[in-house]
DNA sequence: TTCTTGACTTGGACTCCGTCCATCGTAGGA
DNA sequence: TCCTACGATGGACGGAGTCCAAGTCAAGAA
């Protein structure tokens, strides 16, 4: 899955060193990180990189839907590098940790047209939450 | 419904001229309102009332079950009085609006065991994203 | 009714997350 | 190699939420 900086040069996307680096991070296999962690990560290979431009970056990978905004708690976003492979989420409401899931049903199909009140529904999130095995 | 103030007292929630025009403005037809606009509707019948303690109030009701907490953007907490009835929420992307709606299926039924990862799940929230008639 | 006390409220300081902006630097085309 | 428009920087700023010490009060006891 490492050809997301090829992905982005092919859709001319100016590749600067911070915006490399900011993609490297979120292709590794880390997941759903925030911002500061992101920045973080980023840092150790680039010192100088100011949070400023991972914001920029982050907001740009989003817009081209190549990472995933997730926001789960009403505190820092966080970023999903597994955009291409549609899933939900499962959270701990003890310690946070988010793991990927793919439910048997597609719940957008759930919502009766009388429900939808004329939106153009395009997408549905489900957010699980419940006791990982070490906060049980 | 307003037999929230009788529910809390009985459940021997202490009634403070705050907490009650708190319930009271949650009560109303009013829905998801920020923590800002609680204070705010607060604030026309009781004008000291301060910051932290509706932050507190809010906290409590939704300690107790009786509101519940939504985050659909990762801005500010919005909070739904509309807790007995479960339900989703439709968000469109353009406004902000967001109205409650009730799918056929039951989102939890759809997640197998060999994807709960040992955790013990309790709840599935479903935010449905797309854009209302006035933003299409 | 009055007293008492532990729980509640207050407001200001503080933290965290994210955005904005003027200035500087540089990727990539000519 | 040179140019220039686009990107990076970092510091100031704003919104949302939390914390805390001091003051206030609801509700049970007498």
């Amino acid at each position: 899955m490492s050809d997301l900086l090829e992905r982005l040069r092919e859709r001319g996307w100016r590749m600067t060193s911070q915006r490399r680096v900011v993609a490297e991070v979120l292709d590794g296999d880390h997941v759903h990180l925030t911002a500061d962690e992101v920045h973080a990560l980023a840092a150790r290979r680039l010192p100088e990189i100011s949070r400023a431009t991972v914001y920029n970056a982050l907001g740009e990978l989003v817009a081209l839907g190549e990472v995933a905004e997730v926001s789960t708690d009403g505190r820092a976003r966080r970023y999903d590098p597994n955009a291409h492979h549609p899933h939900h989420h499962l959270v701990c409401s003890g310690c946070g940790t988010i793991r990927d899931v793919h439910p048997a049903a597609e719940p957008l199909d759930d919502l009766p047209a009388e429900e939808r009140f004329g939106f153009t529904v395009s997408t549905a999130e489900v957010t699980y939450r419940g006791l990982c095995p070490s906060c049980a």
